[in-house]
RNA sequence: GGCAGCGUAGCUCAGGGGUAGAGCAGGGGACUCAUAAGCCCUUGGUCGUGGGUUCAAAUCCCUCCGCUGCCA
């Protein structure tokens, strides 16, 4: 019976190019998630879209000389360029720009409102004399307390990386015009997140598939205890508060960001003609997954849910596999020291299958897990060309060169021949239950030891040396092998939906690899074969020392 | 500073009270269809340190060291 999905995944915050970071934590297994999901025949709806709100992006518009929408645009289109290159499939990759956004945060602000769980309360705040205005953290700068890096801001010390509060920072000033801001009450309206402390609990108790990281990063916040927070700030660039009083107020960006799953799925019915389509996935049986880094876990196990529970009505969150950080060559990725594989950048000189398969078979998911370029080139070439590539064109070749470019009539399969098929079938049954659990690794694991089995079979069978002698035979083998090598193009469709694809065509099937379904297709006998060509091609040690070389020239020139 | 997690073969990691595991790298071999790829065999570790519980600890508990994250 067909299950209905619903994938939200990570809202990337439109003040900076994406990095591969991204791509392990939250993108790429959010996408095979999706495919395989789909594959399946599940209904799938996977949405997502730029961030675009909050302090961050007016002053990195501001430090351009941008208005904000500006920037904004810019690395919205980039995004969208990003997701089409690298295959990252979602059904509707939107903005928190649009005025259906607006009009869905709203509508939940005023019925928490009217619930009682938005209250007025008001908040001490540096507010700046000459500005005459109110002073996000970010808009104070200092000298930190820590280290004595003199332009800390107030909210964190990019040198010392310590978290911070404005009233911290010795000699503060405004960022703006530098003048020392005072401390002053401004009025706000605050979210009772408190209110749900003990729906939250007995909820999160129940979610035994949640994965140990998640579970525990939950357990310990409702353990310290739910604290309100204040949802509205003294900004300009962001959606307006619909209570009288809070014109000159924005709503704050989490909370309104996480609304943007709910709005894109409202905006997605409406494109497809079917205003009310979106319930099919946010109400009964459907399953809610999002998709995330391990920064952003109580945003989606804690406050939306909370939001959710307050508002009503709506499914709450069936799993969150958030992941651990993906490191570069051992460290942090830093968007401020420029220490970072930027997304665009990579793709411009890379294919995308490559990099779905190392950050699927190195993906962080119980752990950090570490990304550098000799490693990628590594599993590239001793993995990805030499076990699969590798597999798939010595079959290809032998067959195209020697049944007149056809799958061969074959004989009556033999134990061996079976037990190579019955493996076939058995990693699709494995990789099937991987995959529906989000044991993305192990999946991938499971797919290349059919690659090795395939490749131990043809070493026992040896067709080369069979074709001479025994023609029937050989061609049985070839179909035994070519039916192994089918079954792993569809195991591999979600995470390498590109050489998948090139490779059903090769095969001499038509039209798109995910056709079949999660199925094990076998080439009929006769099928016309396309002439082999290698899915992938090797990086050569010049090219591990060349992106080395520029990857270090990046943050020496931050240094 | 508080709280979590991690520290296992040269590298990347899995496992998790009962004679140490995988892939890759290293060494040897047979083969030649294939992107000098693939296949077989094989060398590597007192499982971070010091204690404790147990008949038995890499696995449980505590100390310490190192790394990472969350919170202040």
């Amino acid at each position: 019976m067909a299950e209905r999905i619903f994938i939200g995944v990570a809202w990337p915050y439109a003040n900076g190019p994406l990095h591969l970071g991204h791509i392990a934590g939250a993108y790429l297994p959010a996408d095979i998630f999706a495919r395989y999901h789909r594959l399946k025949g599940n209904e799938v709806l996977m949405v997502s879209g730029s961030d675009q709100h909050g302090a961050p992006i007016t002053i990195s518009a501001e430090r351009e000389g941008k208005e904000p929408q500006e920037l904004v645009n810019r690395y919205h289109s980039q995004f969208l360029d990003c997701w089409q290159k690298l295959g990252i499939s979602f059904d509707l990759f939107t903005t928190t720009g649009t005025s259906n956004h607006t009009r869905v945060v709203h509508d939940i602000f005023l019925t928490l409102l009217d619930k009682g769980y938005i209250y007025k309360g008001s908040m001490p705040l540096p507010y700046c004399p000459n500005c005459r205005r109110f002073l996000p953290d970010r808009y104070v700068e200092g000298t930190c307390p820590y280290c004595h890096f003199p332009r800390a801001r107030g909210d964190q010390c990019e040198e010392c990386n310590k978290l911070l509060n404005p009233s911290d920072l010795i000699d503060p000033g405004c960022l703006i015009c530098g003048t020392r801001p005072q401390i002053m009450d401004s009025e706000h309206l605050f979210f009772s997140l408190s209110s749900f402390a003990e729906q939250l609990r007995s909820w999160a108790e129940e979610q035994t598939q949640w994965r140990p990281n998640v579970l525990s990063m939950t357990n310990r916040y409702l353990n310290e205890g739910l604290r309100d927070r204040a949802i509205t700030r003294d900004l300009e660039w962001g959606l307006t508060v619909p209570v009288p009083g809070f014109e000159k107020k924005r709503i704050y960006v989490w909370f309104e960001a996480v609304i943007g799953y709910l709005s894109a799925s409202k905006e997605w019915a409406q494109s497809i003609g079917q205003s009310e389509k979106w319930r099919d996935f946010w109400q009964g049986d459907a399953k809610t997954y999002y998709f995330i880094g391990k920064d952003n876990i109580i945003f989606h196990t804690i406050i939306w849910p909370a939001m959710l529970i307050g508002y009503g009505g709506l499914n709450l969150p069936h799993d969150v596999p958030a992941n651990e950080f993906l490191t570069l060559e051992g460290r942090q990725f830093s968007k401020s020291r420029n220490w970072a594989v930027w997304l665009p950048d990579f793709l411009e000189r890379y294919d995308p299958d490559p990099l779905r398969y190392l950050l699927s078979a190195a993906m962080p998911e119980t752990s950090d897990a570490d990304f550098s370029w000799r490693e990628f080139a590594r599993r590239n070439n001793d993995e990805l060309v030499a076990t699969y590539g590798n597999l798939v064109h010595r079959v290809l070749t032998f067959a195209f060169g020697n049944f007149d470019g056809c799958v061969p009539a074959r004989g009556e399969f033999d134990a061996r021949d079976n037990s190579l098929l019955v493996r076939a079938e058995a990693t699709l049954g494995l990789v099937d239950e991987l995959l529906s659990r989000c044991r993305f690794r192990e999946a991938m694991r499971a797919a290349m030891s059919l690659a090795q089995e395939s490749n131990r079979y043809l070493e026992e069978k040896a067709p080369w040396k069979r074709i001479g002698e025994d023609r029937d035979g050989c061609a049985t083998s070839i179909g035994a092998v070519l039916g192994a090598i089918s079954c792993l193009k569809t195991i591999l469709c979600p995470f390498l939906p590109f050489s998948s694809q090139k490779l059903h065509r090769l095969l001499g099937f038509a039209g798109r690899a995910e056709d079949g379904g999660w199925s094990f297709q076998v080439p009929p006998s006769g099928q016309k074969l396309m002439p082999p060509q290698p899915l992938f091609t090797k990086l050569d040690d010049d090219r591990v020392a060349e992106e080395t070389l520029r990857l270090r020239a990046n943050i020496a020139g931050y240094l």
